[in-house]
DNA sequence: TTATGACTTTAGAGTCACTCTCAGTCAAGC
DNA sequence: GCTTGACTGAGAGTGACTCTAAAGTCATAA
């Protein structure tokens, strides 16, 4: 039993993006209690944590808010709710392999970089220092 | 010696996104023709392509401005652009961290669902079938 | 018993990074 | 000359937060 703040603590995100995407309707199983305020459930984490999933690999809000919405149907969904999450794997996926080669270049030019302090020599790479 | 959109084609981002970046003052070592018009050459293409890297690494367009601001300062920032790049390269390694436990979860699901599917079974995981 | 403070709620304004539309310029081909 | 097509900058629109403000609830201290 969480509320938003404490909810937002325990999934590491911000109790402002949380609350969006409660506005959002990412969550309407969240029940309230006598004072209006949300209660959030151990199984409502779980769907916390597929959202956070869902938005770390770009899906956008109306997506998410269309899988959550396929869920809330039921069973006869399940296919087209495999389809989406296949998808978003393999996205995920080329994203991953993306991601491996920006820090290859990150680390070629903190290598260069330090070679550059080390020898005390010029940035010859540097368009400025060009011509 | 490249277009806007040739050199936007080239990079593999939207033309928009290189003018936008243009305008705020990443390139500003872009030479025009007579006419006005940007000629990226292949050195500038190098630019691009480290922007795009810190970009998808999630730094700022302001962080962006101040490390190309450093680089054309000259050989005096080295230490401090050095900096950058080593924090920035520790960000996108936790960020690859990240992104495989998504990954990790999406493939948990997509197997959750595929057996689902396979054995012709109801999905006890979703809250709206509980109770 | 009132009031103070620490929480919650919502609506709505602000921000960032695009993303798009549009009016205008210019060189080349008909 | 006139149109086509690629370029230009200004500025409006969008998505996803991010923050602020005002109002409600509740426990505890004066």
């Amino acid at each position: 039993m969480y509320t938003v703040k404490e909810a937002a603590d325990k999934m590491e995100i911000s109790e402002h993006t949380l609350r969006f995407w409660a506005k959002s309707g990412f969550f309407p199983f969240v029940k309230r209690n006598k004072n209006n305020i949300r209660i959030f459930q151990d199984s409502d984490l779980e769907w916390i944590k597929i959202v956070k999933c869902l938005r770390s690999v770009g899906i956008d809000n109306k997506s998410i808010k269309k899988y959550i919405e396929l869920c809330i149907k039921g069973d006869s969904t399940i296919k087209e709710r495999y389809d989406i999450i296949r998808v978003t794997k393999e996205k995920a996926q080329s994203q991953l392999k993306e991601l491996q080669g920006q820090i290859e270049l990150l680390n070629y030019k903190e290598k260069y970089y330090r070679e550059l302090i080390e020898n005390n020599s010029k940035d010859t790479w540097n368009p400025m220092n060009k011509k």
